[in-house]
DNA sequence: GCAAGGATGCTTACAGCGTAAGCATTCGTC
DNA sequence: GACGAATGCTTACGCTGTAAGCATCCTTGC
């Protein structure tokens, strides 16, 4: 190969196409594809078809692409959830969870960046700002339309942690619980035992499900007139 | 210096007292000290004043060290905390709830780890096991008791996760909260600076104790032989 | 048509990382 | 005192993020 041929057959200078938009969309493709600890500037450069140094004139640094890919995948959550309702608050932040979580299951490398990030995006804070306002049209305190939002985006991103940090091959050779389940002595466990073999609460479905509405139900309670404090 | 001279004045081979436990220690110190991102077995070697292949006697590689971390908090976590009751899982759970919360605080750089790494260790099983057989002769259903700590504990991560990285210096030139609220144009986001001026619903403190106790009562609700389903 | 200047991508380089392989020394046991 | 196991050190390799500067292209004004 001649040298200063580049990765394609494109000199120094000409135009690859590159934009911020289209380095947040590979590394979120890379990240799906092969996973957080495999993401590196120069594997996401090649997987664009350019050298790492290039993507320095789109990101600042690699912790800002991180930000951006959380940023994104907020985004993507929230993309088809109204504004709330001003008569039910409840439905609209179950949906809020749901559609949270789904956004977090379908890119599971950003979900340790999304559990570690504070996300201070312009659209987010817009986001927040609009939900804030809908939330208390709805009747609930300031105070409490915080809490309600922050207690359930902060359960369901602690959950989803659990969750997918169990399910798939995750990294390198952490065994599955059912392989577990054979070294496991019954005589010495027997309640681990016998939720391995009976699956007994290991739904995570059902297990969100269920904590979101216990929590619904109880801001639900504390909201209404009679409640004291 | 002469060649050959090691940090301290200790030739090859003379102990220097290093074991997994000291090794540990050191790491959890650090890691308290400077952050997660500053903990390289380099740095964790002059600290212990070793050099860094000596850590790989004691510890198998980095990995099963930060596992050792997480494993090791989690112990400082339930270790004043007795078997649960028989007549009252309640309050034993909102206990388990607040000691981890205090744990995770204390040592905010396992704190990320602790939410992507699953916990596996032979004494992390065996509490699991103790808590599970006890909450059953409370009353609780197994798959239920599973659910209950599982939910608490998710939470509980989650919540601190966003608690310890929205207020400390955290990494780098994240403004806090206050901060922001200077560049925060009060017409178009009313609600959020409101919330910054009034602090409504910024208490994290009353914010957790609150969803801790509302999951606790659901499940109660759900426990109890009325319960339909 | 063409020069000027900004935008874009590439090259080189450096310090730091985790860790495999092998050496040197000391310690525990006979 | 000799020997094998433990322990710590040295060296080395391939990888990382990114600072500095060069080469080329595209756009704009004339």
């Amino acid at each position: 190969m001649v040298k200063g041929v580049a990765l394609t057959d494109r000199r120094a200078g000409a135009k690859a196409g590159l934009s911020r938009e289209r380095v947040l969309d590979g590394a979120l493709e890379y990240l799906d594809t092969y996973g957080l600890p495999a993401l590196s500037m120069r594997k996401l450069g090649t997987h664009l078809g350019v050298e790492a140094m290039s993507l320095y004139r789109h990101v600042p640094n690699k912790g800002a692409l991180l930000d951006g890919l959380v940023d994104r995948v907020m985004q993507l959550a929230f993309a088809d959830l109204q504004d709330p309702p001003p008569d039910a608050w409840v439905p609209w932040v179950r949906q809020f969870a749901h559609s949270l979580r789904a956004a977090l299951r379908a890119h599971p490398g950003v979900l340790p960046l999304a559990a570690t990030r504070p996300v201070n995006s312009p659209d987010a804070l817009q986001m927040s700002e609009r939900w804030l306002a809908a939330m208390r049209a709805a009747g609930l305190p300031l105070g409490m339309a915080l809490d309600v939002i922050n207690v359930i985006a902060t359960f369901t991103i602690g959950h989803t942690l659990a969750e997918v940090g169990q399910t798939p091959g995750h990294e390198g050779t952490e065994p599955d619980l059912d392989q577990r389940a054979d070294e496991l002595d019954p005589a010495r466990f027997p309640n681990l035992t016998e939720v391995i073999t009976t699956r007994a609460g290991l739904d995570f479905d059902t297990r969100f499900t269920a904590a979101i509405d216990i929590l619904l139900a109880g801001y639900a309670a504390l909201s209404r007139p009679g409640a004291a404090s």
